[in-house]
DNA sequence: ACGATTGATGAACGCGCGTTCATTTTTTTA
DNA sequence: TAAAAAAATGAACGCGCGTTCATCAATCGT
């Protein structure tokens, strides 16, 4: 953009006017130390008439540290997604590191997409929905570049998976459906058989058949509000419908959730309805789902913390980051 | 992050794995001119065996591009504002921009915040829902950054304004409203007042007042699903209740709805609820809310296009662009 | 009052890259 | 086959900065 563009105020413009040397002026705006009164007052001085700000980037050619944070997105569509990207970037711009959004492409892959990150020497790479190839995750470490997988469990001694326990949080939900007697319980799963797919399946299934219950049908769609509620039709629709629906996370759930209201059922006397993730509508009066929660917030400051050297929680002990989910119950199942 | 660790390969690490000199290396890396095919081939291997990429940092220190778009976002809480900003960043991504995420934090205003995006030497500056001081926009100017500014009409004639024809918007609203005999209409504001409510609240006025109507009543509060909920809470309180309500998004129209439902009353028989922005939920069943939309997409390429200087819409015509919205009309209003 | 210690100062280097420019090699033309 | 044009090549420079290092002035101790 800069085509027939002045060139910005550098260190040298401010020396100049100063009656300076350069280093004089490096000097001071990294910490003042070695240079007189009178010269930071004359520094100070022509730096503000010129307006200059020192070039992040040519700092960091030399600095070995570009403060930035490349945050790759698998999954652009999920509602969830972007909250945590949200999150994300406000704990990262509180440690000093800025954010860098790098999407995955529909030409472009996932590891493409990291490669690209890597181009702009990112402090650390975090990836939201997705997994890299073993040949990048190779790359990124020659590098030396740390690699957060949100959303995942570490396939590897080099990255650090951080996750809430879908497991964890799945069982949960079965406990409180079987509870209530349920005996019919369904899954509405992701349409690709992920890894937080898996855990949310796996707890939910492992609770509910200790109860001596069996899942009684599943079925998947897109991750969608219109996803879920097809998929709750399809569930509905059978000779025998369910008494009870877990759905993969929130969104597709409240779409389950309005596919029960249009069968003209009650919730949750005839059918149960629960979620996962909490997100805001699902605590709106007219819905009140039962969900889990994770501290998404928690997650991005960890995640952040863990970037600058600051590991207070005790991150990454065995390489993975867990949080603990909790069961929010409203009145979609009690 | 590079502690203790080995540096990233070097153009010349390839150069002399390749037995040829750096500048032919760097010139390989950009079009290949001047390369003969049997230095090519010998690059080309010794790239691939090191996992050689190019330090754009670097590269844009000479060429005076960094092909990173700053995104400064004022609200970050909107769920709007988050379509918004994932819009942009695909977009972006697409002309070969990346999207450097900067949110205004509580304690730097939204003129630091765009100063931090100066210091990564960003090819331009899109701010969402905020406006620059004065100082701050010749500095902009000074240095040949690109200013956008979303969701605000240019005041000034360096930056360029993009947002949706509110005031239209709002006027197509309250026809609909009057049309259908509504006589006592409300409003229910921002708490504060910025450009974008100006313009919806007076294009719905401007418009009911040509229909020989008058404002009811109005309130403000927060942009957010309880805050509509409580400001239509005070409206229908009153002895004489609205009916209808004009809420300054959908957020706070979804919350204004609840309360309509709350009160038992009938929408739209008793009282109708628009919005603004057209969100996803408001196209659920259980809202059906009748609001305006405008295409987010298209204004997101719209500001990539013109970043790239590819500007095949007639944008910033007069240094404005504007969006023409529509009329969604759903069932909360007829 | 004089050597020794401290503090300030600016020239010079390197970060990784694109690009210019003079030099060398290859190809084309007469 | 010799001369002219074209292509290829690598050394050198600059981008803006942090940092080292040798130099020089000021302060200290005795």
């Amino acid at each position: 953009m800069n085509e027939a563009g002045k060139p910005r105020t550098t260190a040298q413009n401010v020396a100049d006017l100063a009656g300076v040397s350069r280093s004089a002026v490096s000097r001071y705006f990294n910490g003042g130390d070695k240079v007189s009164k009178a010269k930071c007052e004359r520094i100070l001085a022509a730096a503000n008439q010129l307006g200059y700000r020192p070039n992040a980037i040519a700092r960091s050619l030399t600095g070995h540290q570009t403060d930035l944070v490349a945050i790759v997105i698998a999954d652009t569509e999920s509602f969830q997604t972007a909250r945590i990207v949200r999150e994300l970037y406000l704990q990262l711009y509180d440690v000093g590191k800025r954010a860098l959004v790098i999407p995955v492409g529909n030409t472009d892959g996932i590891d493409e997409s990291s490669l690209r990150a890597l181009d702009y020497q990112a402090d650390a790479i975090v990836v939201i929905g997705g997994s890299l190839s073993r040949g990048i995750v190779d790359h990124l470490r020659a590098a030396n570049t740390p690699l957060f997988l949100l959303g995942r469990e570490n396939v590897d001694a080099e990255v650090v998976g951080v996750c809430c326990d879908n497991f964890l949080g799945a069982q949960m939900l079965g406990r409180l459906l079987v509870r209530s007697g349920r005996l019919r319980p369904t899954y509405i799963g992701k349409a690709i058989n992920t890894f937080s797919n898996q855990n949310r399946r796996g707890g939910f299934v492992s609770e509910i058949e200790n109860a001596g219950v069996k899942l009684y049908a599943e079925t998947s769609d897109a991750t969608t509000f219109e996803g879920g509620r097809s998929a709750a039709i399809r569930l509905l629709g059978m000779p025998e419908p369910p008494d009870a629906i877990f759905a993969f996370n929130d969104t597709m759930a409240l779409g389950a959730l309005t596919a029960v209201n249009e069968f003209k059922l009650r919730v949750p006397d005839d059918v149960a309805v629960v979620g996962f993730d909490d997100i805001p509508m699902a605590g709106w009066p007219v819905f009140q789902l039962t969900t889990v929660r994770y501290d998404i917030k928690e997650i991005a400051r960890i995640i952040a913390h863990s970037i600058v050297g600051r590991t207070d929680h005790q991150a990454a002990e065995n390489g993975n980051i867990m949080v603990t989910p909790e069961l929010v119950v409203r009145s979609t199942a009690l």
